[in-house]
DNA sequence: TATGAATGAGAATTCATTCAT
DNA sequence: TATGAATGAATTCTCATTCAT
C-alpha cells in the first residue's frame, strides 16, 4: 500500500478512536509505522490530514453511492439503497464513521469551510433523489427539500452515532427497511 | 449575578464560539471578568466546566419542556410544543446550541459517560410522547421507539446544526409545523 | 491554647508530614481550624512559620537541656542526659523531629542564615560538654571540637532520621547507653 | 558529551545550588543549553531527574568505593579509604554533594522509596567493613551494626553538610585520619 | 481580629513542526 | 524520501498572599 494510504488509514483509526485533538501525530506515525517527520512529506499539517480524510472518503462515498443507484427507477428503492450504502460504509469502518460523525462538527471556521465543499456533493445525492420523488409525485409537491435532507442525514447520523458510541453491538442493516418506510411517509 | 453564573455564561459563550479545545481558560476568565484562578474556585478543572454546562442546561431544558407539555392531551400538539421549545432554547442562545450540538459528541469516553446521565432525561421526554402516541393509536403499534427517537433528535440536531453553522440567518420557528407533520407521518 | 500556638502546632504537624514545599497554607489553616488569612495575622509569610518553629522549638530544647544537665558533674553522665533528652523531644513529637531534620537543610540561603542563629545555642550545649570533658582529662587534649560536635549531632540526626522514616517502630531510648559509650570512646 | 549527560550535569549544578523545588526546568535547560522540551526526551518528569541523579551517582560511588577497598586487608585502612573516597567525591562536586545531602531527605514518600533502593548498596559497603572488623576482633563483638553505620554516615553527612553550607573553605581531607581514629575507637 | 473569595504570577509539561543527516 | 531529536510556544492549574467585609 502506498505510504500515503498507509498514513491516511492510520489517521482514520487514531482520529476515529481518540478524536482529532487527542490524536497525536506521534500516534498516527506509530500506527502507520513511519517516522513523525514522514507524515509531513504527504500532508502539510495535522489539519490537512483531517480535511484530506473528508475529501477522499466523501468523494469515494459519493462515487459509489451514485454508481449503486444508477439505473434504479423506483424512488423508494433508491432511498433504500442509499441507506444501505450508508450503513455499509459506516459498518465496515467504524473509525471512519466516528471521524465523519464527530469531526465534521469542527468549530474551527476555516476547516468547516474546507469541509463544506466536499459535503455539497454528499448532500446532492439525497437531494436529487428527493427531487426525483417530488417530480414523480411520490413525495408531496411542497416538501421542503432542505428540511427533508436534514431529516435524512440527521437521522442516519444519530443512528450511526448511537451505534458507534454504544459499541456497535447490533446489525445496522436490520433497520434499513423500517427507516426507508419512515422517510417515505415523512416526505409524502 | 453570582460569580458561578457569570463564569458559566462566559464559558458557554466562549466554548460555543471556539469549541472546547480552542477555548482557553484565559478567554473564559477574561469574558467573565475574573482572574484565571477564580474559575478554579467554582470548577475543579476545564472539563468540569463543560460537564456542568450540560448538567445545568439539560436539567433546565428538561424541566421546562415537561412543564410545557403538562396537561396537553393531543400527541401531535405535544410534539409541536417540544419542537418549538427546542428551537426556542437554541434560538435564544446559539452559543449554548453550539456547545450542546458539537461538544456533546466528544469522543472522550469519560466525558461521554458523565454526559450520558443527563441525556437520559432528555431522551425520556420524547420517548414518553412517542409511547403515548402509540398507546393512543396515533402512531403505529410496532413503531421502533429508539429509531423514532433517533429520527426526532437527529433531525432537530441537524436542523439546528445547519442553522448554527450557517450563521442563524433564518427563523427556526418557520419549520415547526412542517416538522411536526413529517414526524407524525413517519411514526404512523 | 492561644491561636498563635494552635497555628504553630498545626504547622509542625503538616510540615512534618508533607515537607515545607508540599505543606499548603490551606492545610495548615485547616488543621488549626482557622481561616487562611488568619495565619497572616500571626506570621508574616510561609517562610516565617518555618523559621519561627526553629526559633521557638530550638530555644525550648536548649533551655530544657541546660536545665537537665545543671548540677551534673560527670561528663559521661551529661552526655547520656543530653542524648536521652534529644531522643525524648524527638520521640514525643515525630513531626517536629521531621521538621528539624529535613527542613533544617533548606537550600535557601536567606532561610539558612536565619536558622543558623538559633542553631548556635543548640551546638553550644554539646560543645560545652565536650570542652568540659577535655578539661577534665576524660577526652583527649587534641580532640577536634567541631569534628566531635559533628559526630555527635550527625549520629543523632541519622538515628532519628532512620527512626522517623521507618515509622518509629522501636524505642529510641534502647540505644542511649550504647551511644554514650561510643561517643565517649571516640572522643577519648 | 551525550545530551543525556549534559542535562544530568546541568541538573546537578542547578539543583545543587537552588534545591530541587527552586530549580526550574527552564534553569536546567538553560544551563544545559537545550530547549525546555528536550529535557523531556531524556527524563519523564522533573522528579525523574532527581531520582536518576541518585541512581547513577550512587551506583558510581559504590562501584568506585568497592574497587578502592578491594584487596585491602586492614579494616582500619579500609575505613580510611572509604572516608577519603567519600570526601573526594564530595569535594570534586560540591553541587552533587548538596543534592545528595539535602534532597535525599525529601519527605515525599514515593521518592524516598525509589531512592532507598539505591541507598541499600551504599549502606552495604560500610556494613560489610564493620562486620569484617568484628570478625577480625578489631571491633567489639556486640557492636550494634546499624548504630555503627548510622554513626558513620551521620557523621560524614554532618561534616559534609557543614562544609558545603559554610562555603567549602577548608580541605576535607585534613580530617580523614582523625575521623578514622574516632570511628575505630567508637566501634571497639 | 477573623474571614475566605479573589488574585495572577509562575511552572511543569505537551506536541506540532522543523531540519540536519 | 525517511528519520527522529530538538524545538519552544502555548496552556492548564496551583497557591501564597491580599483585602473588603
Amino acid at each position: 500500500m502506498p505510504k500515503f494510504d498507509v498514513i491516511l488509514k492510520a489517521a482514520i483509526k487514531i482520529i476515529g478512536q481518540k478524536g482529532f485533538h487527542n490524536a497525536k501525530i506521534k500516534d498516527i506515525a506509530s500506527e502507520a509505522d513511519v517516522a513523525d517527520g514522514t507524515i509531513y512529506n504527504y500532508f502539510s499539517n495535522k489539519e490537512d490530514i483531517l480535511v484530506t480524510i473528508f475529501r477522499i472518503k466523501l468523494e469515494d462515498y459519493v462515487n459509489k453511492a451514485k454508481r449503486e443507484i444508477k439505473g434504479v427507477e423506483d424512488t423508494e428503492k433508491k432511498l433504500e439503497i442509499l441507506i444501505r450504502h450508508h450503513f455499509k460504509v459506516m459498518s465496515e469502518n467504524p473509525d471512519l464513521a466516528k471521524v465523519l460523525q464527530v469531526e465534521l462538527r469542527q468549530p474551527n471556521k476555516e476547516m468547516r469551510t474546507k469541509v463544506r465543499l466536499h459535503l455539497k456533493n454528499y448532500f446532492n445525492i439525497i437531494e436529487t433523489v428527493i427531487n426525483d420523488g417530488i417530480a414523480k409525485g411520490i413525495f408531496k409537491k411542497n416538501l421542503h427539500i432542505h428540511l427533508a435532507r436534514e431529516m435524512y442525514f440527521g437521522t442516519l447520523d444519530e443512528v450511526i452515532s448511537t451505534w458507534v458510541f454504544s459499541g456497535q453491538h447490533w446489525n445496522l442493516n436490520a433497520h434499513v427497511d423500517e427507516l426507508t418506510e419512515m422517510f417515505t411517509k415523512a416526505f409524502s
